[in-house]
DNA sequence: TAATTAAATGAACGTTCGTTTAATTATGTG
DNA sequence: CACATAATTAAACGAACGTTCATTTAATTA
């Protein structure tokens, strides 16, 4: 096996997949050798090309594998007739799906540039598609009464980088748990599109976390 | 002059500066070459260490006058003695100097991990000064009763993330103008933190630009 | 005008980069 | 067990990297 991303899911496959993840998030794709790589695999450089034809066809791969479970994942959430409901949802799934593939969503912001453009653009019609999801809940829901916002799309805009924020500052082990931060963006997020009562979904949750 | 940032202010200081800047942001510090930052200025390599004693004193020095300079215009900012006005004056603030200065924001943000740990340290603490105006607003608001807030520093971060999260999809000439969306994002902030009346300021605001 | 300083050049330094290649080892199938 | 194929190694490739340096050019001061 050679030239192409051929070898998918065998060990040293995800071996190396992992292993680059990991160094591209804690020092960006251009300052991450293949050399260090296959050090944190316990293999020799040259042994990473039987399974990825080049550099770039490694963070590619990464980008564009977490684009599609991020899609992935997010079709198969719970999702209400509701506006009201169908945000909160989303908000819900958006937090912890961010916080739980940490690495894999700062790259994905951070290593955007170093795509090739057919690559970038790949990433960029999945990131499109994600987005989408949260613009048509707001576009139906500002259609329906349920929220007060001005602008659709700059609304969805700003609501994602909100929650994606998170990342930057939330360590496992600090001063508040998954569940408080949950919250605490559900809030306000609702609160930012007009939504000030809480809701049967939002009440019974709280309760759940108090 | 040499192996220092002494040549402060000079013609060849300032344009190596600009360069930087502008690669940096486009394709990231460590994919841009003191080579390429030389050819933008039109002179050679070796020149620009006539100004800068290396690689990373450049980067550090670009980080630490963009955030000394923020922190400079933040306090000279109009600011009210009312949470709520004082809240609504930051965000203008806010997203008015990161429109401005999109490529300073962008590798304030996206080039942090490349900085030695002093340089780090440096940028860190200022950034942090800034981060505790908005704070200090929320906090005495929540507790004057302006703001619906469950926690002061998450929504800080939040809205700082959301804020400055309109570096990733803002261009001149689109669909909106600075100023249409400098409303919606106050209008949102305000709304994240409980606050739904039209103020004197909001109103007045929106109708210079309806 | 002469002396001094600053700035820029152009070539070179040692090192590291991504990638290739030939030889070797491991693996799995009849 | 033999044999084909896949995986890995170790070495090497040319290119590019940040940085240095002797020297030249330009500007300033004496």
């Amino acid at each position: 096996m050679a030239r192409t991303v051929g070898s998918v899911g065998t060990k040293t496959f995800d071996e190396v997949r992992k292993a680059a993840l990991y160094l591209f998030a804690r020092h960006g794709y251009a300052s991450v050798s293949m050399r260090q790589i296959a050090a944190r695999v316990g293999v020799q450089a040259g042994a990473i090309y039987n399974h990825f034809p080049n550099k770039q066809a490694l963070l590619s791969d990464l980008l564009t594998q977490h684009m599609r479970e991020l899609i992935e994942a997010c079709e198969a959430r719970p999702t209400s007739k509701l506006p009201l409901n169908a945000l909160e949802q989303f908000v819900r799934f958006h937090i912890r799906y961010h916080i739980d593939r940490a690495d894999e969503v700062f790259i994905a912001y951070m290593e955007l540039r170093n795509l090739e453009p057919e690559n970038f653009r790949e990433v960029q019609v999945l990131r499109q598609r994600y987005e989408r999801v949260l613009r048509d809940i707001l576009r139906d829901g500002a259609k329906a009464g349920a929220f007060e916002i001005s602008d659709a799309p700059v609304a969805g805009m700003a609501i994602i980088a909100m929650l994606t924020g998170v990342n930057t500052w939330f360590r496992y082990g600090g001063r508040l748990s998954v569940s408080q931060i949950e919250e605490i963006y559900v809030k306000m997020v609702m609160q930012s599109v007009g939504v000030f009562e809480p809701t049967a979904l939002l009440g019974a949750l709280m309760e759940e976390n108090a």
